[in-house]
RNA sequence: GCGGGAAUAGCUCAGCGGUAGAGCAUCAGCCUUCCAAGCUGAGGGUCGCGGGUUCGAAUCUCGUUUCCCGCUCCA
């Protein structure tokens, strides 16, 4: 199977067993949403529960919140999304390039203005020390010419900007000629504003209603609550706040099913330090986030960090983790050093002071941070990606067989254990129902009598089942049954009394929790 | 957004101008068997959607939506 039929097939198997659906389906779909379906939500809240816990139930020094979605406006002025984020694009047809169209404009003029600038430069030369180059640009027909054509072309672009017309940006292109550098031509599309944030109104009335976002990012609901909870929780740095949440981009290209999304959800947390010891806490998550990844037991050298050559505005150090997905390697988690930015931009915009007393050496300062980042539905995609076999199975008349199993980790399976009745008679179902009324308050159990015993074998290798238990005659006598093992189809005969601990030692989170911590 | 490909039953696909099909899946019954494919029967599709051509369109054509691939963008 290569690379691109693993991925289709990923795709369809996640429909066909109730992981991952289009959004509004029987209406055509919605571009770029998806649902999760039956099993899908669980193998989700397995991944969060897995990180929630591995943040905030093994560091002391870390604790949730759960902020709200909307949020006042001025936040996302503070953060920069509002004036980074509302571009004026343009492509070029021939090219396939796109570029910012007020961008093009601009160097438009700066060639103007270089021009000005050749001309004095010529003049200076022929003129000596006698140049007046005062003079020289008030007089010269030349410099006024070209000078005209620029304060034109600059008031003109200034209104299209304020106006927010795009059409009046895409006639400027046409008007001044102005040629795709990379093709040369001047086929251009219109111009299109893209906005990253999807906004929407408060209030019931539409005059006096407020504008709000639905937000890009979850970081920023931490930054305006690290007051709060560093008062009310007595938070001594270094000190972090996690949170799990939805979030929402206006993707210009959305793709590769579940991987970029136009409503997604993220895993974050912040992390509060001293200034100056920012670097040393961000290779210690570097390294505390890697070991989680790792943990689940998938092949190590799918994993890779890809530093940041190029740092945003914010940051000082940035790291991504990458997954080889099945379209190649792809960023799963990013961690950063983001500086005093957000906060000292939020103590700026809200006026209120937002700092730290050490009482150690009686200073105050803004915290720097170190973030962590890592996509919900992207480590789902990841962990399908990695657990979706198909294997050769030997057959019941000694035959070869291929199946199709999901080899997640036990602790994020959807369904932990299935029970079945070897027939349905003989008072099997009934013992089948009791085991299963027992242990159902511990784990996600499931049963099934419908067809062959080795048919209910591989429906559940298809969701990841980790084990199987089997009732059958000698149970009736000895109350044992026997348990199967989904990656080494072995079978074991166990009393059923041990069941619980069986399984559940196999599907604790403590497996997968234990190595995922740093000892300190 | 540009270029290319695709869309027919829950899934995988056949049919390519003349009454919508197969396998698997689902449901009911029979059979009782520790690793798919036993027997009988049943349900399920206005062929993505909307125009056009035609006596007649799943099939030809135009538009549109969604998905996939490449380019592009990315906090």
């Amino acid at each position: 199977m290569n690379q691109e039929e693993l991925f289709k097939k990923l795709v369809s198997h996640c429909k066909e067993y109730g992981f991952v659906f289009q959004s509004s389906e029987i209406y055509d779909g919605l571009s770029a949403v998806y649902d999760y379906g039956q099993y899908g939500v669980e193998l989700k809240n397995n991944i969060k529960k897995y990180w929630w816990d591995s943040m905030v139930l093994l560091h002391e020094n870390v604790v949730g919140i759960d902020s709200a979605i909307f949020m006042h406006p001025t936040i996302w002025k503070a953060s920069g999304h509002v004036d980074a984020f509302n571009d004026p694009l343009i492509d070029n047809r021939d090219s396939k390039k796109r570029y910012r169209a007020d961008v093009l404009i601009e160097d438009e003029l700066a060639k103007l203005e270089a021009k000005i600038e050749k001309e004095v430069e010529k003049a200076r030369k022929r003129f000596g020390d006698t140049f007046d180059e005062a003079l020289y640009r008030e007089t010269n027909a030349r410099v006024l010419e070209v000078r005209a054509r620029y304060d034109a072309l600059n008031q003109r672009f200034n209104q299209a900007m304020n106006d927010n017309d795009l059409a009046g940006l895409k006639q400027i292109i046409l008007d001044q000629e102005i040629v795709c550098p990379v093709s040369g031509t001047r086929n251009w599309t219109d111009v299109r504003q893209f906005n990253l944030m999807f906004a929407t109104e408060m209030g019931s009335t539409a005059d006096g209603a407020l504008k709000v976002f639905l937000r890009p990012e979850t970081a920023q609901g931490i930054f305006v609550n690290y007051l709060n909870v560093q008062k009310s929780g007595r938070m001594k740095i270094p000190f972090g706040i996690a949170q799990i949440g939805k979030a929402f981009r206006n993707e210009i290209v959305a793709r590769q099913f579940i991987f970029r999304m136009r409503e997604f959800e993220q895993m974050e947390m912040q992390f509060f330090v001293k200034p100056g010891e920012e670097l040393k806490w961000f290779e210690y998550w570097k390294d505390i986030r890697i070991r989680w990844h790792r943990q689940m037991g998938f092949n190590p050298g799918d994993y890779r960090f890809h530093d940041h050559e190029k740092l945003a505005h914010y940051a000082n150090a940035a790291t991504d983790i990458e997954y080889r997905f099945p379209f190649g390697f792809k960023e799963v988690e990013g961690i950063h050093s983001r500086t005093d930015f957000d906060l000292a931009r939020h103590q700026e915009f809200s006026g209120r002071k937002i700092q730290y007393f050490d009482p150690e050496t009686n200073e105050s300062y803004i915290p720097y941070v170190v973030e962590t980042s890592i996509g919900v539905d992207r480590t789902f995609l990841q962990v399908l990606s990695a657990s979706l076999h198909e294997e050769e199975a030997p057959t019941a008349d000694g035959g070869v067989d291929l199946r199709t199993v999901l080899k997640l980790p036990p602790a994020l399976a959807p369904v932990k254990l299935a029970v079945f009745p070897l027939v349905k008679k003989d008072g099997l179902p009934e013992i089948a129902r009791q085991i299963i009324n027992d242990l159902k308050f511990d784990f996600y159990c499931q049963y099934d009598e419908k067809d062959s015993i080795g048919k209910r074998y591989r429906r559940h290798d298809a969701i990841g089942t980790p084990y199987c238990v089997t009732v059958d005659h000698q149970t009736v006598s000895d109350e044992t049954v026997t348990i199967r093992n989904r990656d080494t189809m072995v079978q074991d005969r166990v009393p059923i009394a041990q069941l619980k601990e069986i399984v559940g030692q196999k599907v604790s989170l403590r497996s997968l929790l234990g190595d995922a911590i740093k000892s300190e």
